[in-house]
DNA sequence: GACAAAGTAAACAGATCGGTTTACATTTTT
DNA sequence: AAAAATGTAAACCGATCTGTTTACTTTGTC
């Protein structure tokens, strides 16, 4: 039909590749030591074309972080089983599947976190994209621990998050090996809001 | 006497100056972000004397993260009574402080923490420094915890430390107002170590 | 085959980066 | 007073930064 669909025959259009390749050089080097001409070269087109479609570095990042929540949401959809399961064991599932996440030798962090700790009081677009991120994945919490306990669900929904949180940023620094089972931590403090 | 001397009557050496004014402004907009210029201009001295004292702006990062180390263990001196008062209120104390440390509308994160997200695999020593201030953190909750559950001190004074981190990150993202009692929280884990 | 869209490659802009060097002023010690 | 150390101010270096522009090539559509 027109272009973007052979492009997307090919498999991605020239968008996706830039935010992709963003996201990959981001996570790896961060944002500000990630310059521009390293997505370009690294994705394969020119300037010109990167810009065609991010008026500034700052457009590109707070796609890259809109991109990271959609993939981190389509993962959890592979994580959640929200049927046939109960919601104490989807949120165990989560906490599993954060250990092995947060324990690849490549995890750099939370990428929204980093941006926070890059742009923080800098860009306000940036700021606003990590904290929507960040709003989502209490959300995500907050619908398992309603099934648990409707009265407490935001309460218990934020301690977990805090586990999380706590989880991510630790791991930069002990390399993903805890000393605790923190899946376990998470069990405790859940069956007590039950 | 010296020199040096002289400059400490004054209040501050070069020395020390310049690691406060590069604390202060890698605190405000990260490492990257700060130019050895403005470091140079803020502190009101020449480059040539910035690097005479460190040789790269790499060094004086690892330094400015000595630095937090060391102001935040004299401000833990302050926050913990280690004799006349029981470890779980010492470990309490850390929470209530962390809170409104955390609550500050200029703060940005954990330095350490900042400071692996921008160059965590790029730079080995400004890595050390930082799991270096990790450490400590843990080592001052297992000093306490030690007296409370001797058998357990590690593994509690660790799930500590998650919560601590956690709150942390999270206090960037909802600006340190807490939804729940992270204080209670600590007080509740503790308890169950009794 | 003409035409428009979308792409590449590369020069260019002005600013800033980390870092060096030169020239000069101010101290401090002898 | 002479000498040495320590400092400032500023020019300078090559590299890199975000972003623009020019010229040319490819591609798909009518």
């Amino acid at each position: 039909m027109d272009s973007e669909a052979d492009a997307n025959k090919a498999g991605l259009s020239k968008q996706t590749l830039i935010v992709e390749t963003a996201f990959r050089l981001f996570k790896q080097n961060g944002f500000y030591a990630t310059g521009v001409d390293m997505i370009m070269q690294e994705a394969g087109i020119s300037k010109r074309t990167l810009y065609k479609y991010f008026r500034t570095k700052g457009e590109l990042i707070v796609a890259v972080l809109a991109y990271y929540r959609a993939s981190y949401q389509s993962h959890m959809a592979t994580v959640i089983d929200p049927n046939n399961r109960p919601a104490r064991d989807n949120l165990l599932a989560i906490f599993d599947d954060a250990k092995t996440w947060f324990g690849d030798a490549q995890f750099h962090g939370c990428l929204a976190v980093n941006a926070m700790g890059e742009f923080s009081g800098k860009d306000h677009a940036i700021e606003d994209a990590c904290t929507d991120f960040k709003r989502w994945e209490i959300e995500v919490l907050q619908g398992l621990t309603q099934q648990i306990n409707p009265n407490k669900a935001d309460e218990l929904a934020y301690k977990l998050f805090v586990l999380l949180e706590g989880m991510s940023a630790i791991a930069l620094v002990t390399k993903g090996d805890y000393p605790v089972d923190m899946t376990a931590m998470a069990a405790e403090l859940i069956d007590r809001y039950c």
